[in-house]
DNA sequence: GACACGATGTCAGTGGCTGTCATCAGCATA
DNA sequence: TATGCTGATGACAGCCACTGACATCGTGTC
């Protein structure tokens, strides 16, 4: 077979999750990371675009999926639902397990915080490209596509922060009826008298 | 007064935002900024975190200004339609002109994208907590606001991408309209015959 | 056997960013 | 007036992310 030990940018994603996880992302060198895996730090740069990008390689199959999904949708769908369904495709193929402990890892980290919104700013344009391709009008495709993934965002942040695995199915559906209800205006008027708010030590400003 | 020129720090936002408007973001060194301010480049690093933070220095006054709003609302208003409020008056206070100029450059680098959504995401969570804390449940918070900010994205880009200066506050209260209606479905359905898309060289994919 | 190919290694260099110490005007205080 | 403190800046050394250029070496092909 080959040369090397196959599987060259698995091996580095499987080292740099967790080393990450170990010691943390700053702290973590990619120089490292290459050794853990038994290669050279150019041999890292050569599979992935910087230090960050190895905790993101899903995401491309990911928008795959769920774009190819809102393109095939029966036809009489309503463009917010067809979302929600293919989100929820998109989010089956999730494993709670791999996810959380990935999750973990980003939370700590602005910059990593940063690829994640980057990443789901690319599958909101590319969902709204396809809502377009559909026959949605411009800024109706733009607005769905923004509100579905600030409902799958939702949903999925109490997805991986749960230790018990809840349905992320459930949890979608039940996040895109909430914004549903919330942009009707259905939501109760804000009181000046909050219900559960005791003044054990005000927040500051 | 001082011993030197006073506003170092204002000198270097003008510096830098002149210089990645000249030669690109990638292509401007922080020692050219720093020198171009009649600084040094250690200077800089000690008014800004990094060399992108040097274009959203506004930002934490337009977070305040937002949150604010939120806060002060009259009681019985609708959550979806108090953030609409906040943002169009944070929306007021920002020049067409400048935003422009500063979004010219933030869209050429995905760096400075990914610094502009995480500064949208902070908005995001400062709204939610003003929200909660006006006696608005957790979810209907989180997803009040994301979808919020989604809505005021939409309209921000339409009106930096637009030379001649529309109303921001029309503009985004066009998109909380298209925003809710997307949201109840009432929405056209998608069809599978787009209304206008000529086969010219079908985009691959 | 010559040769192209593709994945990896080696090495040198750039630039973002940090820690540390020095400098120096203004200000307070003895 | 001398002394000392403070706060903004400069000077310098160093780490590490990332890149370009070239070398290496199995594998398959002609």
């Amino acid at each position: 077979m080959g040369r090397w030990e196959p599987n060259a940018r698995g091996r580095l994603e499987k080292a740099a999750l967790e080393l990450y996880g170990e010691r943390g992302f700053e702290q973590t060198t990619v120089a490292e990371i290459a050794k853990r895996a038994g290669l050279t730090e150019r041999t890292f740069f050569r599979h992935f675009a910087d230090k960050r990008e190895v905790l993101f390689g899903g995401s491309v199959h990911l928008e795959d999926l769920v774009v190819r999904t809102v393109i095939e949708a029966s036809d009489p769908t309503a463009p917010i639902d067809a979302v929600a369904a293919a989100l929820e495709a998109g989010g089956a193929v999730l494993i709670h397990e791999r996810a959380r402990k990935r999750h973990a890892v980003i939370v700590t980290n602005a910059e990593l915080r940063e690829r994640e919104l980057i990443k789901l700013a690319s599958l909101a344009s590319a969902l709204a490209d396809a809502l377009r391709r559909r026959g949605v009008a411009d800024l109706a495709a733009q607005l769905t596509a923004e509100a579905g993934i600030a409902a799958f965002k939702v949903a999925f942040e109490h997805w991986v922060s749960d230790t018990e695995e809840k349905d992320l199915s459930h949890l979608i559906r039940e996040s895109f009826d909430e914004l549903k209800a919330v942009t009707a205006g259905n939501s109760h008027s804000m009181s000046m008298t909050p219900p559960h708010r005791s003044p054990e030590g005000s927040p500051r400003r």
